[in-house]
DNA sequence: ATAATTGCAAACTGTTTGCAGCACG
DNA sequence: CGTGCTGCAAACAGTTTGCAATTAT
């Protein structure tokens, strides 16, 4: 199942009545998924605003939780506590390689650490659930530029 | 180096001044260190509340942020928003299991585990930075408790 | 003495909630 | 038309900040 596809089924799966903001919201989570991007509640909710102004900061939030819930948004927790949204294209187990910089996101599958993390995981007995795995430093880019 | 001495050093390192209130600190946090347990900021102000009712709210989360800086301290960050902290017992990198319903945490060491990250960091060309990488999960106890 | 540090209260940020009215079916 | 959903505004939680008073050196 693609990307835009999962997007639609979960705007369906968050109520009844396929109203005006589901729509603008679905249609932007596509253009989200393409690029990738990370970004805050208040930064999506300026950024429908500029074309639909009508649109309700509550509405952005409720519509995020759903979407978070039905897997189509991954929450980025950064260590200082700031927090973003992306739209997750992998769908299995994978990682995030998050630079605390730059705030970018790698997404990436690797087979043979998520296998380490499973005997981690079955000799403490501890069920993960996550399908996301972040991990927190400093992005090629950024390091080159620090150097400057 | 022990976890009581770095506890020790990092509150001489917080300032040039040995306070009341940095004392009262230090003896709390070889405590936690000595049980391991999670506490909020409102939960260690409470605590230090009622046996020193003059602290201030301010002055935990000061404390608390250099703690953090100087690394007695992680930051753990469960993916609802709320966030712990907790007395770091192991220096190197290593593994944080979170159950996300008890919120408690195992913390441990795995060689191999850290090679694939490392290997996968690698690749992408990206300095990890963080100490604890941190697995959200549910642990033996909780599991058992729902099956019940 | 004097400057670092504190406690207080007010300000701020991000998020949630209650509710009257709108618009989807 | 009925009610699910929305936008608004007010409430809320957690954290930070400015500042006058305090206290370690």
């Amino acid at each position: 199942m693609n990307i835009e596809e999962r997007i639609e089924n979960a705007v369906k799966k968050m109520g009844t009545r396929n109203t005006q903001p589901r729509q603008i919201i679905a249609e932007k989570m596509k253009e989200l998924g393409r690029t990738g991007a990370l970004f805050s509640a208040e930064e999506l909710w300026q950024e429908l605003r500029r074309t639909h102004p009508e649109i309700g900061r509550a509405t952005i939030f409720r519509s995020i939780e759903k979407l978070v819930e039905f897997k189509v948004l991954d929450r980025i927790q950064f260590e200082d506590g700031d927090h973003y949204f992306r739209v997750c294209c992998l769908e299995g187990h994978h990682y995030h390689l998050a630079c605390t910089r730059c705030r970018r996101i790698l997404e990436f599958e690797n087979d043979s650490a998520a296998q380490q993390l499973s005997i981690i995981a079955k000799q403490a007995n501890f069920d993960i659930e996550k399908r996301a795995l972040t991990i927190f430093g400093c992005c090629e880019a950024c390091r080159k530029n620090a150097r400057n």
